[in-house]
RNA sequence: GGAGAGAUGGCUGAGUGGUCGAAAGCGGCGGUUUGCUAAACCGUUGUAGGGGUUUAAAUCCCUACCGGGGGUUCGAAUCCCCCUCUCUCCGCCA
């Protein structure tokens, strides 16, 4: 959620992000149900004050006297008006703070303007990629690939988008969840195991609600499957204020993400690119608002540095204003060349949130200059999602042979030097 | 799953219808004392919102908040209902 204040006091400021992101809000009429609100404030308070000052007079009045009954008539209407003002009032507050969660985050100044993904900017790009690689092919193309992933089976037991792993399949992907976890450990991120089920507020404070209620999976109790460890993650502080001296506090978690992902269809489903149940290490940042952008490029530096070791040719794009996100200042995304496929697949979306989620989730600490709780900046950033690393891997390090070359930093994990599909 | 007990400020804990935003203690902050430290003593100490004043900060006034929601009442931390969570016992279970 933005500032209130400064949607009130700049709101021609507010206005020109919101074009940065190509996005359409009313912000008039957010203004004006603000301004109604607060004048119901007014008359509200106003109300009560007098029942207040009455009350007190009543309390000090002999109990059965005729002034106290006379008193009592008197705050009878009284009492009926300010519950009924108070009904109204609710229903405003209710009405505003509805209004500005449909406003977006503002991007930050370093965002570059666009509309399209294809405004995106190539902040940088490692390795090959891009070249032509003549022996290529497409991961499920390979001979053997459904022995180790089966998709078939998956569909049988659960549904499109839940295979099995079997084998050295398994293996490979126990290989990269523990590895990313002890990179990241070693990179500062305090290693966290997290519930796969979080409630309703802990989805809204995250804001997979209430918009994007579908694309969550939902069980018959009110508890939702997590899409990224983001969220029960982001909600460990929730409605907490800690230590300024605590921050950055850096964490993170394995967890699997359950995405419903309605609607999808074509090439971006073939395969590993795309599931309903996937593995993912996700990176996340707590930090004080003056440092959050130096936080931003360390943590991408950090994601980086995971495909490095991995071998794998990958890009960094800096999301332009239209293709940034509702809750999002500032991202950058990681794209490994999928060499088969002979295109980009996103493994990690690094983000910077500023106090956007940590107003939602009131997630503050106690500022040692003024004394007072402020909101804390939050970021987050995957490390790394594994199918579509896995999937670059198998394309990428294919030898003449059809065995998969295990890259030296990751055959501690995997524990043999080559993956087979036999 | 069954039975019972409980949830109060940063923490411990009093308060069972009328100046209770809430006693007391601890902690924190400021000060006095002290060669320094400690102790002692004095003062101070929540959050959010609205408003007055101000360039701003400071400051002042008002309102709300005693797990969450609803109800009774002129008036609720206190009475009633629902929910959540914690603890104890029983059952079940990896």
């Amino acid at each position: 959620m933005l500032d209130p204040k400064l949607l009130r006091e700049s709101p021609d400021v507010v206005r020109a992000a919101i074009a940065k992101k190509h996005l359409e809000v009313d912000l008039d009429g957010i203004l004006a149900i603000d301004a109604s609100w607060r004048a119901l404030i007014r008359e509200v308070e106003a109300s009560r004050g007098r029942q207040k000052a009455a009350n007190a007079a009543m309390a000090a009045l002999p109990k059965g006297s005729p002034e106290f009954q006379a008193k009592l008539a008197e705050m009878k209407a009284v009492a009926a008006q300010v519950k009924a003002q108070e009904v109204q009032l609710k229903e405003a507050e209710e009405k505003f703070r509805e209004a500005m969660l449909s406003v977006p985050n503002l991007p930050h100044a370093s965002v570059p303007e666009g509309r399209t993904p294809e405004q995106n900017v190539v902040h940088a790009t490692h390795g090959d990629a891009g070249q032509p690689w003549p022996d290529a092919m497409p991961h499920w193309e390979i001979p053997g690939f459904e022995r180790l992933f089966d998709f078939a089976r998956g569909a049988k037991v659960t549904g499109a988008g839940f295979p099995f792993y079997i084998g050295d399949g398994a293996r490979l992907v126990r290989a990269l969840v523990h590895f990313f976890l002890e990179e990241n450990a070693r990179a500062g991120y305090l290693e966290v195991n997290p519930p796969i089920f979080v409630n309703a507020a802990s989805a809204t404070a995250t804001g997979q609600l209430p918009d994007k209620e579908g694309q969550m999976y939902e069980t018959v109790d009110p508890l939702y499957a997590v899409p990224t460890a983001e969220v029960p993650l982001t909600n460990f502080f929730r409605d907490e204020i800690v230590e300024e001296a605590a921050l950055p506090i850096r964490r993170c978690a394995y967890t699997p993400c359950f995405r419903r992902e309605a609607g999808s269809y074509g090439k971006d489903v073939r395969g590993l690119n795309r599931l309903h149940q996937f593995d993912k290490v996700e990176m996340l940042k707590w930090v004080h608002p003056s440092s959050s952008y130096d936080e931003l490029e360390a943590m991408r530096g950090d994601a980086e540095r995971l495909l490095q070791k991995l071998e794998l040719p990958y890009r960094v794009l800096l999301m332009c204003g239209g293709d940034l996100g509702f809750a999002q200042a500032k991202k950058y995304d990681l794209e490994v060349w999928s060499a088969g496929q002979k295109r980009w697949l996103e493994v990690s979306s690094c983000s910077n949130f500023e106090a956007f989620q940590a107003r939602r989730a009131q997630i503050r600490f106690r500022s040692r200059e003024t004394g007072k709780p402020e909101l804390v900046h939050t970021l987050n950033g995957s490390g790394l999602a594994v199918p579509r690393v896995l999937a670059a891997l198998l394309e990428n390090h294919l030898q003449a042979d059809r065995r998969v070359r295990i890259p030296a930093a990751l055959v501690p994990y995997f524990g043999k030097e080559y993956l087979t599909f036999a």
